[in-house]
DNA sequence: ATGCAAATGCAAATCGTTTGCAACTGATGA
DNA sequence: TCATCAGTTGCAAACGATTTGCATTTGCAT
């Protein structure tokens, strides 16, 4: 089992400008607090943010960003237990997440063990995985 | 591995009544649907299923319910991909499930090696675990 | 520089779910 | 059995997260 490290996302402006998107003014900005992120932020908490940096930016098109991002595979959304959905680069290798029932706090980890019985299982059901979703919801001890 | 049995419910009727809860009308005929049910309906799907019975049967209603029934620890509600909540009885033993991207069918299974290393994982983490989401989105193959 | 499709901000719409409220109805006790 | 009254209902309106229509603005290829 192992933590993820911090690998640095690649240079998203120009893979989008290739990918014949246009790098707006708002886009520079959301991928900027993307980069500059640790946490796992909300669209409403990269709004706040990014109005910091400019306050004409608006929620629609952080919403939009985020899906443009996430249909490119630039970024990946999580639906937490009951809150919104909640993002981070998709750059990192795979992980699962323990969140902390507390402070809302999300730690990251991944276990190839539980990755191969996950498949197994799958595999001995007649199925293949598109993706999964391990989530551990605790408290800290 | 082991597939979940289809162990039938207690009977919620008596239990609800002796944690002071009313039978009223509306709630025999969800609890009805849930004891037939063989799948894993979402509340419009339950609503839809109770207006043939009792057509003077409100949607809200059925919500109340179903948080009234997750309360008192009587059904668990999954929160799966993108969907709205589906509900089953909690009597059964834990399981996880598969969900098929296909159908939207619910599989359910259970690993115990893998609730294991989940255990392990949040134990070095300092973590306790309180409960947990192990979700398989597949196809058949 | 110019033109035009792409992207924006805003407000309104959407989806699943919850809630306020006045009307109704189970369960208890006379 | 029936009156009582808090618990429960149906309805409509409110809700939070997210998406969308539209008129206006803006990258960027020419």
């Amino acid at each position: 089992m192992i933590m993820s490290s911090q690998a640095r996302p690649p240079d998203y402006e120009s893979l989008l400008r290739e990918a014949g998107v246009r790098i707006t003014r708002p886009r520079k900005i959301i991928l900027k607090i993307l980069a500059e992120r640790d946490d796992h932020p909300d669209a409403m908490a990269i709004f706040r943010r990014a109005v910091r940096l400019d306050d004409s930016i608006s929620l629609s098109t952080v919403y939009r960003t985020m899906k443009l991002l996430e249909d490119r595979g630039a970024i990946q959304r999580h639906a937490f237990q009951g809150g919104p959905s909640r993002f981070e680069p998709a750059d990192s290798e795979h992980h699962d997440h323990l969140i902390d029932l507390d402070t809302g706090d999300v730690i990251e980890f991944h276990s190839e063990k539980i990755e191969q019985l996950q498949d197994e299982i799958a595999k001995s059901l007649g199925y293949e995985i598109v993706h999964h979703r391990l989530e551990l919801y605790g408290r800290k001890k």
